[in-house]
DNA sequence: TTGCGTTGATAAAAGCTTTTAGCAGAAAAA
DNA sequence: TTTTTCTGCTAAAAGCTTTTATCAACGCAA
């Protein structure tokens, strides 16, 4: 009488329910080497009789490759890491591949314990993500015996990074405002020493050649009170329409633009930016926003990371992902 | 002329480096067995020197033991997820143990894709947190072979389960308005279905014996909104003090205030809870709140499943953590 | 001298998988 | 018939670490 144990199930379980050798067994379920059909079939259902799952602890010391990739982040609160990572990983798990997410919090030290963590692991790559955008990677990472990939954050310049194409992103807003009809187009945004920042500004004054007005300030509701306060209190022509460079900004627009009742979208339609739900659908009413399809972008990432480690030639350099459009009512649009 | 390649050392490297042999260069390194004072001091220096980080695969295969964890949440968007896994994350790096993050999107088939994932990695445990309190885990989580810690959402009777102390929560918040002399104070919060709301309206109707008035709606803004012009247009006695039962449902409550011309925290102070800073912050005036503390959450999670993937008894049933209130202008507090 | 306990080190096994090299038998070619 | 080619399978090695059992040397007691 055996005694079964509740331990997991080995090749080597499968191999003797079967009756051949363990190099069989592995070859008929990873369709490798030569096997007869049949016994190839048979192995295969005798494993998913017993739950046989293989050990990805043995597999990865062998293959040298562990399936798994590190996700290394900057940023606590999460409204970027997290779509992004879900993104990653949705991606890869199609791949058998897991993602460790390690919040770094800014501290290098931190990050460097992380880093080391995950090069103890064999993880296949890794993947950096920084929220504000002009901060560096806070450890060496260009150095380092696996693949790299950036995504919101400049690596080396020949490391492959991925950003939203905040130009385009522009472009959508106010063409879309343009196609209803505004044609004195603001555009209230955040600090100009953000890299983003200035492409938005830019891909706007091209839209808006004629009267082309840009205010830059934070990245505050509070900011986008005042600023149009200040706007509107003065005489002269008033805009029609408002691009925000942040949700947040647009929220502060559409609150001052009520308090001060001017209607929305009526006499004023609003674009926010970054679609980020829990402002974007509360403000009143509703709010057009351009969105950054972080996860889209998690997706690409996860690819990169993928064909890197599988030494596939993936192109080097900084590509832009596309915005995409939502609308809602604050532009009047449909 | 020996070729160096640029392969990861192993410890056969410290060992031949050293001149002893690799059974013992690993109890030296590991301060196991037998071993001369001085060789162990040479081996570890030698294995600084020449870089030497063990494998982590080799050794989880060996040990059983992967130190790593993985963390399943059906929660996408993250305003909860991401600082809990924080915690975790943070507190389990200094003893070595990597975090799995593992989003499921409410989807069954891909929770359970992650979670054999995981159980093929061998990770010491599995942290499963949800969203919405009543949500069952996706899974058959019980019967596994490694420990299973909850956060933020209800295991089997014998299992280890954390949350926030939402009742004295709600006894933080509504005695922070009394002893600020507030008499009148009404609850307006969210479903009466969510355990947490029952929770925090009975501590409410605890605090204020007589006059104790709760209105349960939505999550959201509008709720609030509403709910606040129901109470002030009509005749009769107003309160002059608000708990809410999320930050959303405060922010709503104080546009409302504001519309009406209503000062706050003079005529009516008011409180929240969640702490969301986004919100929060921006709320006119800032708002004070009640924290569930989620980074701490994870902590104890994190310190839970690593006592018992050491074999230690853990109290089983659910843990809850105490809040904390933190005071900015809505209640006229300091 | 023999026997014993201690110390410091080592060889070898174990953990589970994939892969390489090789082997026996049968079919095909010479 | 003999030789070659396939086919299907297997033994063994490799990957890197920890742990168990063993061993040599030495001092000390019998």
């Amino acid at each position: 009488m055996t005694k079964i144990g509740d331990r997991r199930r080995t090749i080597y379980d499968v191999a003797k329910a079967a009756g051949v050798s363990i190099s069989t067994a592995s070859n008929a379920l990873n369709d490798t080497g030569r096997t007869n059909a049949e016994t190839r079939e048979r192995v295969k259902r005798i494993a998913e009789e017993i739950g046989f799952r293989p050990n990805a602890l043995a597999r990865g010391l062998l293959t040298k490759r562990s399936h798994a990739v590190g996700m290394l982040t900057n940023d606590t609160y999460g409204r970027l890491t997290l779509p992004i990572t879900a993104g990653v990983s949705e991606v890869l798990i199609d791949h058998g591949v897991s993602v460790f997410l390690c919040a770094t919090n800014n501290n290098p030290r931190l990050a460097k314990l992380h880093l080391d963590a995950l090069l103890d692991r064999q993880v296949d790559g890794i993947i950096f993500t920084a929220t504000r955008l002009d901060l560096k990677p806070p450890v060496e990472l260009s150095k380092l015996p696996i693949p790299v990939v950036y995504v919101f954050a400049e690596g080396p310049a020949d490391s492959v990074t991925f950003f939203p194409d905040d130009e385009q992103g522009a472009r959508l807003a106010v063409n879309h405002l343009k196609a209803l009809g505004r044609s004195r187009i603001l555009h209230i945004t955040g600090p100009e020493d953000y890299l983003a920042v200035r492409l938005r500004a830019r891909a706007y004054r091209e839209c808006c050649p004629s009267g082309a007005d840009v205010m830059f300030g934070e990245w505050s509701e509070e900011w986008g009170h005042e600023a149009v306060e200040r706007v509107f209190v003065g005489s002269g022509e008033k805009p029609d329409a408002i691009f925000c460079g942040s949700d947040e900004i647009a929220r502060g627009v559409i609150d001052a633009l009520r308090d001060m009742n001017i209607s929305i979208p009526t006499e004023v339609a609003v674009v926010g930016f970054d679609n980020w739900e829990v402002v974007a659908r509360q403000t009143r009413p509703p709010l057009t926003t351009i969105d950054m399809e972080l996860k889209e972008l998690g997706h690409q990432a996860g690819l990169a990371i993928l064909g890197l480690s599988k030494g596939e030639q993936i192109a080097t350099g900084i590509t832009r992902l596309p915005c995409s459009l939502v609308v809602r009512q604050s532009s009047g649009g449909h």
